[in-house]
RNA sequence: GGGGAUGUGGCGAAAUGGCAGACGCGCAUGCCUUAGGAGCAUGUGCCGCGAGGCGUGUGGGUUCAAGUCCCACCAUCCCCA
């Protein structure tokens, strides 16, 4: 039989077409891949991120996600493992929704048509699929659990003081038995007391309770996304504020929008990162969009508001409104907490800044600043967060009239509003210390706001001019006498020093000056008059300097002076070095922290701080809670109701799924309302105590069901759980998760942050869902651009399958390049491939066909080539190396050509040797590996074979090539037997000829020898 | 500005600190063939007739030895601002 085949193979070519499709039916057919249940085998889950399924189809650059994941399944199957590989879609969203008002059609069917044609590419490819566990997250048997983890969350708060979600019911009970007293909360969160909380009615109750829940209604500004018509989350938003699907220029709206808190778990969403194998890079900009700052809330008391009129004379001037007499003192009734990462800087808090959002805005504007505050907050609201934010924008502010005081030295400071402060970050209002601090150094020059260096530069440098005709003559000689350097221009001194210096030196000038003043600036600050050194190390000071260069300045020079002594230094040249710097050190003119080490600081100023009731430690991030509504109708309905008097009404988990109904037109509504909201006989429903409501009509964004969907494929026809515990306990967490780098922040930070949900329920028992992670590079088209219809330069793998195979478009996949690094496709690399696969198909079926010239080599070369190429193989499969694993297939391969030639054709070693080729080719070459078995009277299937087992002592080399060096130099190569020891090899090198003359009759100073390797004489 | 990645022949690329360029594409020459866009063989980093010299973005450093480790810089790409 087995020569009968032999006989018929060898009289027909290579033919993919013939035998690929023959394959995967009878694959398919005998349920090959079907995954089994959970057993007593190790298990490896491996997944592809599971795709939206567009109208296009799939290219060769998608491929190349899904080829090498396919290896990696089929030789864990070899393996002996249970494999886990499946694949669905991402069903619901706006691609899918788009695309089916456009065509008029219904997007479920749209997204089933196009997700056959995945499928059907997917097999055209040969991907060994477990298709009974394929999903699509649309359905109502899957959403159905996208919203039972929403009630979770709804259900849930988190516990800051056990680092846990925890049912809300507990949080009720503590509420009614204690009030906040014992919760940990920041000093930005209101307090309450048990009594307080026990007397609110139902709706404020309500509103208390959504400022802990996991998820949770909130009114917010939002980016309003006006051609997609939804809202968006900012993790959709770029940087120049354009909506990431759409393009369009997002909008601000503040509508009530629901929320995940997923800012409860940024500490453990940053520290789990340790626990992962991810590109690095990811890892990387998971914290970066995480940006935990470490530093302190600080409780500063806003001051009785002086007298509205005189305010208002000087209103436009901070530091003229210091003039302000003190009014009579008024009970203190407002606090303004602020979050610092620099609580080290607070004794140079000059003034205070608002977002145009805080609550406080009101309060503290007085009278007469209140139609200038009003109009910058609405033009301040209209902006999108990117538009304020940036370094490069003209800051921008408007004075409220009032006045904080500084809780470490009592300094009165005015509290402005400016819109590069967001009130979504820390506590949306911050103390400003503009000597150290770009934005807020910006801002006080333009407002004439004083700024008073309060941390000493650490190169502790500092200049001085004296101007020409200040001083007596005699200063120059003085100076250089004394060692200052300093240069002169035109009779002006430019002096440098340091901070250390400057209180001799100005002593010494102090002699000279005849008139007006100079300074010591950067280090050491002082204002010098001829009568009087000033030391300049508070707002007072600092006032006081400015009223004596007045009394100081000839006349009409008066009114050119700032406002403020920094204003005056900021407009010389020379200074303008050492005037700003942010670095860290030890505090100056900082009361009690003055002087210590600038690397603790921080740490000192926190614990000064809660010791004296005005701050506490703070860890702050940047991230934002996860915007979840979706004015649309293609998404997972969220489950909760709504009654007439304001009150949600979370939907059983009984009635889950809340269905999304058939409708006739989901074009969105141009109001901000979901088009479910039209459909009256949705909306309206009746509770079971028989009050009326109102479903919830936004919907949840994608990024919901992508969270867990890799729960799902462990049990995927569950009907009473997401997934049955035992699957999960099997088969999760993931081995190997591999996509694209598209997705680092929104999706991989979503799935974590549900896994660590659903761990904190006890859903799951392991806190990382991903154990292995890797993005494949990006293929781009031959011309170095992106593939893109538009471009049309899209390569697909039906017209590269129809041409040369599935197993050759595989192969090229894999061998293209590095798997993490983006390439253009080369045409021309496909028929390599292919060329490598008719080489198989040849030596192994027909091995005596057209015979090469006389070879050398021996059965034992071979199989020591043999098992070689299988550790060579299985290392690069597991080091995801796909490229040098064909690489090491092909030079099987060519050696296979060479032992044919030295006529081991007839030998053992030669059947061991094809047999492992086939093997260890069957990964990546699935088709053919199967027909050239079946050809050799092998038993179905290659697939079901275990992997070869390379036997280290066949894989050893015998003799060994020991390079000979000279200086480092290449000079000669000797064959030696392996592990020839050092002695003798480099009595070899002293001794051999080529060396001899390289070393030029001189001594060896030094020989380094390396078994195995090289010896290295050096002279 | 901050973070990350990448930089090696004509091209895609290999290389636990130990012979740079495996494997493939392309190219050249030859064989086979009615033919070749098939197959087989040989060669192919650069300079040089050769011996040999020079070569992994640039400049330093560590080392007997550096593509690989360290420092500074340049370029390209990605993310954040």
């Amino acid at each position: 039989m087995s020569q009968m085949n032999m006989e018929r193979k060898t009289r027909e070519r290579y033919d993919p077409s013939r035998i690929e499709k023959k394959w995967q039916d009878r694959w398919a057919a005998d349920e090959l891949y079907r995954t089994a249940s959970a057993d007593e085998r190790p298990k490896y889950y491996v997944l592809d991120f599971y795709p939206y399924p567009s109208g296009e189809g799939l290219s060769v650059g998608h491929c190349r996600n899904y080829v090498p994941t396919d290896v990696l399944a089929r030789y864990y199957r070899m393996k002996g493992y249970q494999v886990l590989h499946p694949m669905g879609w991402d069903a619901f969203g706006l691609p899918a929704e788009n695309a089916a008002i456009k065509q008029k059609t219904n997007p479920a069917r749209l997204i089933r048509q196009y997700a056959n044609n995945y499928k059907r590419q997917m097999h055209l490819i040969g991907a060994s699929y477990d298709w009974s566990r394929e999903i699509n997250s649309s359905t109502p048997e899957y959403y159905h659990w996208t919203q039972w983890i929403f009630l979770q969350l709804y259900h849930s708060w988190y516990d800051a003081r056990v680092d846990a979600a925890r049912p809300i019911r507990a949080l009720e009970e503590e509420l009614a038995l204690h009030g906040t007293l014992k919760l940990a909360l920041p000093l930005s969160e209101p307090r309450m007391t048990a009594d307080e909380w026990k007397q609110l009615p139902p709706l404020q109750q309500q509103e208390v309770l959504g400022r802990f829940r996991l998820a949770y209604r909130s009114e917010a500004a939002v980016n309003w996304d006006p051609v997609d018509k939804t809202v968006i989350a900012n993790e959709e938003v770029d940087a120049e504020g354009r909506a990431w699907r759409s393009g369009a220029l997002v909008e601000r709206k503040v509508l009530k929008q629901w929320f995940f808190r997923i800012t409860a778990y940024a500490e453990r969403l940053s520290r789990d990162l340790d626990l992962v194998d991810w590109p690095p890079s990811i890892v990387a900009m998971q914290r970066n969009w995480i940006g935990g700052s470490a530093g302190a809330e600080v409780i500063f008391r806003v001051a009785p508001h002086p007298d509205d009129e005189k305010g208002e004379a000087r209103a436009d001037g901070g530091s003229a409104a210091f003039e302000v007499e003190e009014s009579a003192i008024e009970t203190v009734q407002d606090e303004i907490i602020v979050f610092t990462t620099r609580p080290d800087t607070l004794w140079g808090t000059t003034f205070m800044v608002l977002a145009p959002e805080h609550p406080l805005v009101t309060e503290v504007t007085t009278t007469g600043r209140r139609a200038a505050v009003k109009a910058y907050v609405t033009e301040a609201r209209a902006k999108p967060a990117a538009a304020r934010v940036g370094e490069d924008r003209e800051k921008t502010g408007v004075f409220t009239g009032g006045y904080a005081i500084n809780p470490v030295n009592g300094a009165r400071i005015p509290i402005w509003i400016a819109d590069y402060v967001l009130m979504e970050y820390g506590t949306g209002a911050i103390m400003a210390v503009p000597a150290h601090d770009e934005r807020d150094f910006a801002f006080a020059l333009k407002y004439h706001l004083p700024i008073i260096p309060v941390i000493a530069r650490p190169d502790d440098l500092a200049r001085s001019r004296v101007l020409h005709g200040t001083y007596r003559e005699g200063l120059v000689e003085a100076l250089r006498a004394a060692g200052y350097a300093f240069e002169e221009h035109d009779g002006t001194l430019d002096v440098t020093l340091t901070g250390v210096q400057a209180l001799n030196y100005a002593t010494l000038v102090k002699k000279y000056l005849t008139n007006r003043w100079t300074e010591v600036v950067g280090s050491g600050w002082l204002a010098v008059f001829p009568d009087e050194i000033i030391i300049f190390d508070s707002i007072e000071v600092d006032r006081r300097i400015m009223v004596r260069m007045r009394s100081d300045s000839a006349e009409g020079e008066e009114a050119a002076l700032p406002a403020t002594f920094m204003g005056y230094l900021a407009a010389v040249p020379f200074y303008r070095e050492v005037i700003y710097h942010h670095e860290y050190g030890p505090p100056i003119n900082s009361g009690p922290m003055t002087g210590i080490p600038g690397e603790k600081a921080i740490e000192k100023t926190i614990e000064w701080l809660e010791e004296q009731e005005i701050g506490l430690r703070r860890q702050n991030y940047k991230m934002r809670d996860w915007l979840i509504s979706r004015q649309r109708y293609w998404g997972t309905p969220i489950p909760i109701i709504h009654t007439e008097d304001g009150l949600e009404v979370a939907v059983s988990e009984e009635e889950l799924p809340v269905r999304l109904p058939d409708v006739e037109s989901y074009e969105p509504t141009a109001t901000g309302e979901s088009p479910l909201a039209l459909v009256d006989s949705w909306v309206q429903v009746t509770l079971p105590d028989s009050r009326a409501g109102k479903r919830e009509t936004d919907t949840m964004g994608t990024f919901a069901c992508s969270s867990w969907y890799f729960l799902r494929f462990a049990d995927p026809h569950n009907r009473r759980d997401l997934a049955a515990p035992e699957a999960l306990r099997y088969w999760l967490p993931v081995d190997m998760y591999v996509g694209g780098a598209e997705h680092a922040v929104m999706h991989l930070l979503y799935a974590r942050f549900w896994t660590k949900l659903l761990y904190d329920l006890g859903v799951v028992g392991f806190v990382e869902p991903f154990t292995r992670l890797r993005n494949q590079g990006l293929i781009l088209a031959a011309d170095g651009r992106k593939m893109s219809k538009s471009f049309h330069n899209v390569i697909t793998p039906d017209e590269v399958v129809a041409e040369l195979g599935a197993d050759a478009l595989r192969g090229y996949e894999c061998f293209i390049s590095d798997f993490e690094l983006a390439v253009p496709w080369s045409t021309q690399g496909v028929p390599g491939v292919r060329r490598w696969l008719d080489r198989v198909w040849r030596i192994v079926l027909s091995p005596e066909e057209n015979p090469g010239q006389p070879a050398e080599m021996g059965e034992r070369d071979l199989l020591r080539i043999t098992h070689q190429s299988i550790q060579r193989v299985e290392h690069d499969i597991l080091d995801f190396k796909f490229n040098t694993m064909v690489a090491a297939l092909m030079g099987f391969t060519n050696a296979l050509y060479r032992a044919r030639d030295a006529g081991l054709v007839a030998t053992p070693a030669w059947d061991e040797a094809i047999t492992t080729l086939l093997l260890l080719m069957a990964p990546v070459a699935p088709h053919i590996a199967e027909e050239i078995w079946e050809g050799l009277g092998r038993p179905y299937s290659i697939h079901q074979q275990a992997w070869p087992v390379a036997n280290p002592a066949l894989a050893a080399e015998e003799v060994i090539e020991v390079v000979l060096q000279v200086n480092g130099k290449v000079r000669d190569k000797v064959e030696v037997a392996v592990n020839t020891d050092e002695t003798t090899l480099r009595e070899l090198a002293l001794a051999n000829e080529r060396i001899r003359g390289f070393m030029e009759g001189k001594e060896a100073r030094k020989v380094v020898v390396v078994p195995n390797k090289l010896v290295n004489i050096v002279i």
